[in-house]
DNA sequence: TAGTGGTCTAGACCACATT
DNA sequence: ATGTGGTCTAGACCACTAC
């Protein structure tokens, strides 16, 4: 009885490839398909599994898509280390990225239609004389303020949301259930001294620096749903991020 | 004449689909395909092009995935437009991102193999023992600072790097023609007020913030060959990306 | 030479959205 | 009912790597 005998649910909805894949990178993931190890060829799992080859060269893929597995020409398919593997972006670390245990906090300092400015009219690609509503909110961890969190959001966008529920989920969880769920966005990421209204929020020394966060988000449709405007204390905040074969290229 | 009548050579050593996906990438960045301008059917570009349905829908899935195209079933594959487009992440955006007539110029001033401290012995996943090199340089826009780049690399990598190489061209650029191509890697991006030798190499006003960039880079095998520490002054420097699917999530 | 993954074909059946 | 994309099959030939 081999490892390779998945289970297959015929009837389910979910396509072949997907099964045979999630129980393939369950495999990986609880090691004990090892660094290293080869699959069995392309012909051989086809036969094992009772499908055709491309349906399981596209459960290799979206392994090997997610750097899982290596495929090479001539030699086989086999289990990528994991520090060869890709693992897939992920930002906002906090602190030494421990959360738990700790106890985190948002509080909400401002939720009013404002006028809009020329430049984020511009930026939200909105008439100048379309009313939006800024969000101020804070966040501290076990007390300790750690980041000023400014949010434009179009009127008819914020009116599915209430100022309670954004002390209790995250913006971008509550944009997702009044039906904008993100889907891209540009942010950029720069430093600078905090101004003092900034300094006085996060208690920050005199002249200390903060990190900050600009980001466009959009939905689906291409809509701007949101303009962020973040500052977090750069000693008690840092990004994180895998880089990969794309978003490589050198830093200047 | 229609304008999918593209051109393939048979010969090339580049398979159809990716000949093809580069053709229709080609029509929707010079705009002849038009935001939400939709594709003639699979069965169609199949008849079209005198390939299988499948190579199409290679071809189509490639600039699907790159965000170009959207799939809806039932209805068919249309161009999206460049908000809902997911631009390729990229990075190390500089001032206002133009390069174009100004003067970049990269100072080498360190380039000698260094005892290996234990914690970056660590991070390089090097025994204690092992020797490093350690190459600093400085980078100025038109003569004035921008970055301090500090980089940690394994002495049999850096034996094929010379030091005027890297007055002409980027670290992994060279590291790439060294056999060694940059494959995958962790970056933290931080902030902090710059030390008083940062603040002299920048010519930066006391207390002024930096970015910073810690980054480790691996090669396809997985080995540690690089270990950057980067400060950038931050008023002129960003780093600008493109955010989706995978790595959104809330920031905290 | 044998075995591997890479590409491609020519179909089939299905689920989905529109008419 | 029609046409679309989504899935899957059962082959074929090629290029690459090892032996």
């Amino acid at each position: 009885m081999s490892i390779f005998n998945f289970s297959l649910n015929k009837v389910s909805p979910q396509p072949v490839y997907e099964q045979y894949a999630l129980q393939l990178r369950a495999l990986i993931e609880r090691e004990v398909l090892k660094e290293g190890e080869f699959l069995p060829s392309e012909f051989e799992l086809a036969s094992q599994w009772g499908v055709s080859r491309p349906t399981v060269r596209r459960v290799i893929s979206e392994l090997a898509n997610d750097g899982f597995l290596i495929r090479r020409h001539g030699i086989g398919t086999s289990v990528l280390s994991n520090a060869r593997r890709r693992t897939p972006a992920y930002h906002g670390v906090f602190e030494e990225l421990q959360l738990d245990g700790r106890n985190p906090k948002t509080e909400v300092i401002g939720f009013a239609r404002i006028d809009l400015s020329k430049e984020n009219a511009i930026s939200l690609e909105l008439p100048v004389s379309s009313e939006v509503v800024r969000i101020q909110r804070t966040r501290s961890i076990d007390g300790v303020p750690l980041a000023i969190l400014s949010n434009l959001i179009p009127v008819d966008i914020s009116e599915k949301i209430s100022r309670t529920d954004l002390q209790e989920h995250g913006l971008y969880e509550l944009l997702d259930r009044a039906g904008h769920k993100p889907f891209s966005g540009t942010q950029k990421i720069g430093a600078r001294t905090g101004s003092i209204s900034e300094r006085k929020r996060l208690s920050l020394e005199l002249d200390k620096a903060v990190l900050t966060i600009d980001r466009i988000t959009r939905d689906m449709h291409g809509r701007v749903i949101d303009l962020g405007n973040h500052v977090y204390r750069a000693e008690r905040y840092f990004v994180e991020m895998a880089i990969g074969k794309e978003n490589g290229g050198e830093f200047l």
